[in-house]
DNA sequence: CCTGAATCTAGACAGTGGCAAGATACGGCC
DNA sequence: GGCCGTATCTTGCCACTGTCTAGATTCAGG
């Protein structure tokens, strides 16, 4: 463990592991800077030194959990993978880390207005809009390319953003309902029963094409039906 | 107005409002058990004498979300609404009762297992399934109730089953990411992106065009209510 | 009017976040 | 080497919060 001198050497990561810990296990509002400061054997003020406040510590939570999220659907469509990859993805992330992912959907917890939160998050928000613009683009046949944004439409929401919509909030509605204990008998593996919902909303042969080769540790395969 | 005398008269329900006036504007966890009785003219102890806890606070906060909930259900279903028409009246009750939504899925905020709010919550979870069963079977109607008792294999979920977890997801995750603030690029009707959004997912086609309008056409009335 | 119960007050205590001032250690400079 | 600036951490303090205990006030019903 690392000296009990003055200069932790890394204090503010641990302090974010600490404060992580904490989040996924008994909820953000139960988080005490006071407490990760004992847990990491510093004074009650070291804290605020590394992040300033309470406010700026789940800040850097938040922070974090977009640039892991945006990691991870990006590697997920690099690996080959679509718009359900993506989406089977985001699920994975939200229940890998449950503490990241309570914290990045709770706005007043944090400045969500810190450039750094901002930036991942956009970054992320690109995956998601990208994937769904290739689906959209491939289901009506029409068109190539067309990364981000097409706003040709009459009616206002152009196709990639509207499929991309739908398809986030499916998932995000899985992931935030399955952390908060809502979704308990439906089985152990969130993952799974998102590639099952998915194929009832979007049907199985639209968002069907390459689904294996995500690295999906423990799937059991069987896109159910 | 209430005297200020001792025997306040309501103080229960006033403190219940006032506690869901702060949540919806500054987040549950800026709530304070002293702030809301000096909002209602009494001492900081007051709360503690019928609520408990800041728990139970929070769980009584919970358990009438549920009902509220459940009974906007099924008024939109008991007005001959479908699946869609509960799916959207759970947009709009998460919308008009942003409070009550934002403690209700945060379960580490409160007892879960109160009785109260497990009765409410099976009541509302009886009118989602329900209507997903309507929907799923067509004609084949199955037996009404056992909504949450069913102790279903996670291999093989029945139709109804799955197709109410698709719409729930749907709906609930375009709720919540609305209340966080991810949506409001998108307009500013929920419930009509809900329309929206809802078509793409379960009316045909993974992209459908332009077709805006699904059953219920450009009318903004919704037939629920 | 009197009594018991419901309701609310008053005081105290341990924790908590945040601030200010000071102590300590590291890294570069002469 | 010695020195100093800066980043890092500590100590002390204050206001606020939740919760507990004991006591005061009011209401309902005989």
């Amino acid at each position: 463990m690392a000296k009990a001198a003055y200069h932790h050497g890394n204090l503010r990561r641990e302090l974010l592991d600490a404060a992580l810990a904490v989040i996924a296990e008994r909820g953000p509002s139960a988080l005490s800077l006071r407490e990760l400061a004992g847990r990491a054997g510093v004074s009650h003020a070291a804290p605020a030194h590394h992040f300033g406040d309470k406010a700026g510590l789940l800040t850097a939570v938040a922070a974090e959990g977009y640039e892991l999220l945006a990691a991870e659907l990006e590697a997920a469509t690099r690996a080959g993978g679509d718009f359900l990859a993506a989406g089977l993805a985001y699920v994975r992330f939200a229940t890998d880390h449950p503490a990241h992912f309570q914290v990045m959907f709770q706005p007043t917890l944090y400045r969500a207005d810190d450039p750094a939160v901002r930036a991942a998050e956009a970054r992320a928000a690109a995956v998601l809009y990208g994937t769904a613009g290739a689906l959209a683009a491939g289901a009506t046949g029409e068109g190539s390319g067309a990364a981000a944004g097409d706003p040709g439409d009459p009616g206002g929401l152009d196709d990639a953003r509207r499929v991309g919509v739908a398809g986030w909030c499916l998932v995000h509605g899985l992931a935030t309902l399955w952390l908060a204990g809502n979704l308990s008998d439906l089985g152990d593996d969130p993952v799974e029963l998102a590639r099952s919902v998915a194929s009832i909303a979007f049907g199985g042969g639209a968002a069907g094409g390459a689904r294996d080769d995500v690295r999906n540790g423990g799937g059991a395969g069987a896109p159910a039906r």
